[in-house]
Parts: structure tokens; C-alpha cells; sequence
DNA sequence: TTGAAAGCGCTAACAC
DNA sequence: GTGTTAGCGCTTTCAA
């Protein structure tokens, strides 16, 4: 294994020049580094950042501990993260938690192993172990994808209460009174939670109470989506409209009136949440609410990388009217 | 900071004493062990993995350098490798290379400053500064989801190029005849052109060539396929079933029908590539092709913990009839 | 502009 | 069963 040393060897120069000419940091003549870069390119070395890490002072490894990678929204806030790091020469190291609390821990702990510059995690709500853990470990955290509760150090997203309001507030507006909910695995989903909450809420104020709802038991997806919908049209078939925990739940409730021939959105309309590229281009394009995914890993990632003092972003969200409500 | 050091002192034992303790390694009593739990407790000490790894041998860290984290396809492979590793108490790092040799080359470069165990890659093509330096660095290479090719240590997916050539065979068993394709980019995807080779000669082999064929420039896309399949059927009406080159293009491709009234599969069959959840549960679930993403994560992880020789693992794919085809 | 030397926090021999 | 010590490969004073 070629190291610095053996790279000052055969440049002809001490340790410390080899490090300040490939940091490019201090002071070196010309020769000397045309000298040193000679002898790097001779031998194919590649600096050992762990060495390097132990030895000065930031690893420039953030850690990102994400619920799922099967959710394409998490997926997409690792996309915009890794970019911005990369382009500032940090590196993305992740750990996926299933949206278990204790996974959550115990990765957390893991990942401060590595001491890493920051450590993004989805939403507010972590177990005592990890929030005290991660106070202890003096890095910084960012967590995203919620602004309902209280940060921690930085944080990064939207409100997920305002965007279940929001929702309903359009279905109001659009004149439909009997509507339902089809969502899935509350109790860990928490973002989803709550804007089932802002949702509900908002129906409720106006008068015209949520109908029914159904729980797709397990993570949401297409396949969930279809059937709780099923589930549900059964038990209440004068529903005018159904809200969805995601696009994905979403995507399947449509996909059941199409092989159902159920009208959309005259008998039934469908609500989503999050935009997804897939949901503007059905054949009818998805009512739904666009969240800025990649925008909250690249802001999150730009906070860690300058070093920002603490503070809550909000990235806010969009409503598309779409054709299905 | 609370170091291996502080906590001896804290416990009154000697350093290597708590390495040992903590690494459940070498022999202690068992008054010494509690003693020294309780220390690590009390201080809240979280072990440093950097000094750990620059003191012994391996860093047990896992570089994954896929081409995209748009696509489901590397998310899923990410996810079956992950599980493993985490199983096995390596961590995965990973970063992104947008189809581009150049960039996967730089983001090889900074992974090998980490001194990971093994690095993992998409496939058999990389430039001769990759091969290179991975070959330098002594580490693992894993290459992913491709065997049309030679291997540079261990291999793990199936053969693309059979794979095209079983959707051919099935489109002709059907009966179709004027057979088009759609796909995307395939100057950076080159596992999607093994595809489209292998379907091309089989249909040519048949007697039966390729009747025309639809680019979408970019990345691949539900909506690059909607796009590209009206292109296609606007210069030529009369062809009779499309394969393209995944299923968020075969996707597309199927919403362009279902919005324009084209019957399918009776006017036009559609025939995808990868097997994803959500072309299950479509109205008409979609023809293609099951790979062996989440497995091909997992059995890579798998051989690299358990520091496996050389070796090709065909893991296969299956054929999902459907009904789009 | 450059080199020598003292760590960074841990592991692994080796001695006791 | 336990402590001492010499590194691992760098960065960073501090002199020269």
C-alpha cells in the first residue's frame, strides 16, 4: 500500500510537504510540487482520509438515516444531498430504519462511530436515546422533512398539518361533502400522521366531518393503495371523494376505478400527496400536493457544508389541481 | 470528547482492557467487564471507527457507486445490500454517477480514500482510470446487475442480453410481427442496449427484424415513454407490440394508450423490462420481465462479508406473462 | 520554503 | 486476566 511517507521517499521531500502540496494549503515552491505531484501520479496514491480524519480535525462523512429507500421521496432527498456534498467534497453515508425507533437508535449510534460532520434524519420524532446521543456527540443534525414540532439543531422541510389542511380545503372548495381517507401504517409514518390530522381537522371545521377511513396495514404503496380503496368503497360506497397518504397509495386507488370504470372524477376523486413525476402523466393527471424533496436534501446539505447556525427552513409546497378532483 | 483513554482512567483498568471488553475479544473477568460497561454508560462514550480502522485492518465500510437513485432499480439494490450489511456490522457509503464513466471514475477515487472493504459498481463497463485504481487499491470489486462481460473480481446479476432475447421469443410466440421499441439513453445505459441487442438479433434470427425503433433522449422516465411511444406510432401506425426498455418506459407507454383509447394488447401489445411492484397492480398488469435487484444487493453484501472468492453469480429473472402483452 | 516530531484514538503484540 | 507500548497514516505546530 503506497503511503505519504513512501510518496515523500521517492519525491525526495518531507512528509509535511507532500500533505501541504496535496491539501494545497501553506507554502511550496513550483519545483517542489511539480516534484511531489510526479512522484503521486508514479505510484497511483490515494490518500487514506481515515489517517487524514484521525489526524486533523472533520471526517466530511454526513450521515443520513432515512426511513425507507423503497419511498421514492426519501430516495429523492438522498439525490439532492449527495449532489451538493459531492460538490463540496463530503460524502453521503446512509442507514435505512424501516420507521423503527430503535433501528433508528441504534444506527444513530453506529453512525457517530464515524464521527461525521452532520447527521440528517426524518422528522422530529426519535427515541430519548437518540436525541440524547446526538446532543452528546456535538455534531450537527438536521432533520427533514418536517416543520410540526420542535428542531433540534437545523431543520429542514415543510408542514405537513398545512398540507392536509391545504388538501382539504381544495376538496371543499371543489363542492365534494362525503369523503373518506385511505392511508397506511400511521403509528410510524408520522409525517403522514399528521397531515391526516391538519386534514381531518380541516373537514371538521367546515362542517362536514371525514366519512370513513381505511388503514392499509404495512408501508404505503401501490398495491396498498388499491386495495384499501376497494376495502372502503365497499363499506361506503356514496363516498364523493377519497384523500391518500402519498401518491403511491394514490396511484393504486386510481388505478381500481379505471379497472373498475368508476369515473373520475365524477362518481369518485382522488387526492394524493407529494407530486410525483408518474402522477403527471396518467391519463388523468394526479390531484395532489407537490413537496420540495430534492430541494430539502440540497438545503440541507448546503446548511452542513457552510457550517449555518441553527434554524428552521421552510420549504414550503404546491398544490396541482390536476384532473382527478 | 469522551475517548477509549477517559474511560480506563474512569474505570481504573488499563486501555487495552476496554478495547478488549468492548470488542468482546481476548479474555477479561467478568468484575472488569462490568466495571467498564458501567464506565462506557456512564460517560456516554461512543467508540471512534476511525481510529479503530487506521489501528487495525479492515474499515468495514461498503462503497456503493451506482448510476442513478431516480431509478427504482439501484434503490432496490441499495436496499437488499444494506440490510446484509448492516447484519453484519459494515456500513454501506454510496454515491451517485449519473450514467457518466468520468464521474464514476472521480467518485471511485474519493471512496478509495475511505479504504473500503469491497467497492460495488453497475456492470462490466468502467474506464481504464477505474479499473486501474480499483485494481491498485487491493480492495473487493462487486459488479452489479450485468454478466454479458468479464468480471474483475466477483459478479452478481443476471444476463441482459438473454433477457431480451426471452421478450423477443415471447412477443413471436404470441403472434405479434411488427415489432418497435422505445428506450432511453443508451450511449449510459449500457445494460439497457444489451437488452435491446439481444431482442433485435432474436427477432431478426426469427425472420421477423425490427420494424422501427423510438430514442428518448435522457435518463428513462414514465413520461420519456408516453412521449416516445406517440412518436413512434405517429411515424408508424401499423406496428402491433412495443417492447422498451424498462417498465417506467413501458409504463408511459401503457398510460398513452389507455389516454388515447388504444386497446391493448389487441391493437398494441406492450412488453416492459424489470418486473416493478406497480405494473401488478395496473388494470391490465404489465408483460415483463422480473429481475433479481433486491437479491443481487443482498447476495453481493453477502459474499463480500463473508470475503468470498472470485466468482460470477447468475442469479436469472423470470417472465411475468401479464396482460399487455 | 521546508523538515522533524508530536500527536489524533484506537488495536495488537508482548510482557507480566 | 491485565497493563504497557508501539504503531496505523496522516496533519500540524514549531524550528530552521
Amino acid at each position: 500500500m503506497v503511503t505519504l511517507a513512501k510518496v515523500a521517499e521517492a519525491a525526495g521531500v518531507g512528509e509535511s510537504t507532500v500533505s501541504r502540496v496535496l491539501r494545497n494549503h501553506g507554502s511550496f515552491s513550483r519545483k517542489t510540487k511539480d516534484r511531489v505531484m510526479e512522484a503521486v501520479e508514479r505510484l497511483g496514491y490515494v490518500p487514506n482520509r481515515i489517517a487524514g480524519t484521525l489526524a486533523s480535525a472533520g471526517s466530511r462523512l454526513v450521515a443520513m438515516v432515512i426511513p425507507s429507500l423503497t419511498n421514492i421521496v426519501f430516495a429523492d432527498v438522498l439525490r439532492g444531498a449527495s449532489g451538493i456534498l459531492e460538490e463540496n467534497q463530503h460524502q453521503a453515508v446512509f442507514s435505512v430504519t424501516e420507521y423503527e425507533p430503535e433501528k433508528e437508535e441504534a444506527l444513530v449510534a453506529a453512525m457517530l462511530a464515524w464521527r461525521p460532520t452532520a447527521v440528517m434524519l426524518a422528522g422530529f420524532e426519535h427515541s430519548n436515546g437518540t436525541v440524547k446521543m446526538l446532543r452528546a456527540s456535538g455534531c450537527r443534525v438536521v432533520e427533514l422533512l418536517d416543520l410540526d414540532g420542535a428542531a433540534q439543531d437545523l431543520a429542514v422541510g415543510f408542514s405537513n398539518r398545512a398540507a392536509g389542511s391545504v388538501a382539504a380545503d381544495f376538496l371543499l372548495k371543489r363542492g365534494y361533502r362525503k369523503i373518506g381517507y385511505v392511508g397506511h401504517d400511521l403509528d410510524r409514518d408520522t409525517r403522514a400522521a399528521k397531515r391526516f390530522a391538519g386534514f381531518r381537522e380541516t373537514l371538521g371545521a367546515a362542517g362536514f366531518p371525514l366519512v370513513d377511513s381505511e388503514i392499509h396495514a404495512g408501508a404505503s404503496s401501490v398495491e396498498g393503495g388499491r386495495l384499501a380503496l376497494e376495502r372502503l368503497l365497499t363499506r361506503m360506497p356514496g363516498l364523493d371523494a377519497v384523500y391518500f397518504s402519498n401518491d403511491d397509495m394514490a396511484l393504486g386507488g386510481y388505478f381500481h376505478c379505471l379497472a373498475r370504470g368508476i369515473q373520475v372524477p365524477e362518481r369518485l376523486a382522488l387526492f394524493g400527496h407529494n407530486g410525483l413525476d408518474i402522477g403527471r402523466v396518467t391519463p388523468q393527471p394526479l390531484s395532489t400536493i407537490r413537496t420540495p424533496r430534492v430541494a430539502t436534501g440540497r438545503v440541507a446539505a448546503e446548511l452542513v457544508v457552510t457550517d449555518a447556525p441553527s434554524q428552521v427552513v421552510d420549504l414550503g409546497f404546491e398544490l396541482i389541481e390536476g384532473a382527478t378532483a
